[in-house]
DNA sequence: GTCTATAGTGGGATAGAC
DNA sequence: GTCTATCCCACTATAGAC
């Protein structure tokens, strides 16, 4: 594992800024660059192509992810919490931390995954806490499916004005608890 | 309510095979027109932007969706089935049509819905036979969250390959009922 | 490692003639 | 309602000089 140039460091960094404040589409080779006072081309230089870049704020993305599950549990206590206790919280972090990074968590979670160009191990570590807590793989995939669904509709506005959605996703957690 | 034209009709019947075959980014004005045996240009005598057009593919989704839904309910029977019983086969024929119609229903379930542009009411119908199931709005939403999410999880790959997806839509079900 | 220049691709949309 | 011609935009990426 060699570790990242600083440039290339600074180069992620300020992708990520630009991905927070105007989406995957503002996200530009052009502006990238020109956020950075280089030209575009100059970025070729440290990454292969875009593709990579986005795999690398991907990475990013899950490992904030994990780690805000993990801090979602460690809230709880050192004792063993119930099972309805821990998917309530899981839910609260997951949803917290998507609605405060709405642009990296769908680069992170909409469309194909670039496997080959992640850590090895990273994905499974992220979804880790939610596996754990679930019991078995069936009831984690159906609770990351919920909570991707509510997450996801929210983020694209299909819920109604008045909807109640605090409601809604603890009818979720009561339901897998 | 003016019936559209024979012409408009036939435009949109040819972009839904292009979404259908080549995904939203295959449908373009360029493309659809060379299917149609015309110029680009001159779809703008029946169509005034692009957002237009993928309204008018939305609002087909949406009411195929309904009708599918509303023919998964008629399955069981005269009688009114158990809650559980009536979840399962409207998640069976959700499932289904998603994955005979991935691109429609990509389009009409992913990003921001065109509202102003749709029938109105379609929305609304699209949605009443989960609503009515469901008993409440709150868990209507929560079982369409999970839903949609186990849906386009499955469509984006991001379920493991030896994932058995029944077995986590039998657990939502199960959950929901 | 940065620059300039530029290739190559693709897209949505308009003007005006017929 | 269709055509031709065309504009404008934006993007990724490469070549080669410095």
């Amino acid at each position: 594992m060699s570790q990242p140039s600083p440039r290339l460091a600074a180069i992620v960094a300020t992708a990520r800024t630009i991905l927070e404040n105007h989406g995957r589409e503002g996200l530009t080779m052009r502006a990238l660059a020109a956020r950075l006072g280089m030209q575009a081309p100059s970025l070729y230089k440290h990454v292969a192509d875009k593709d990579e870049l986005e795999a690398l704020l991907i990475a990013d993305a899950l490992r904030e992810m994990g780690t805000a599950l993990r801090a979602s549990l460690d809230g709880l206590g050192p004792r063993r919490p119930a099972r309805r206790t821990a998917v309530a919280a899981l839910a609260k972090g997951y949803r917290a931390w998507a609605l405060a990074h709405p642009h990296p968590y769908r680069l992170a979670t909409e469309g194909t995954l670039p496997r080959d160009r992640l850590p090895v191990g990273l994905e499974a570590w992220t979804a880790a806490p939610l596996v754990e807590v679930a019991g078995d793989e069936d009831r984690a995939r159906a609770i990351w499916a919920f909570a991707h669904g509510m997450t996801i509709l929210e983020l694209d506005g299909r819920f109604p004005g008045g909807a109640d959605l605090d409601a809604a996703w603890d009818r979720g957690v009561a339901a897998f608890a």
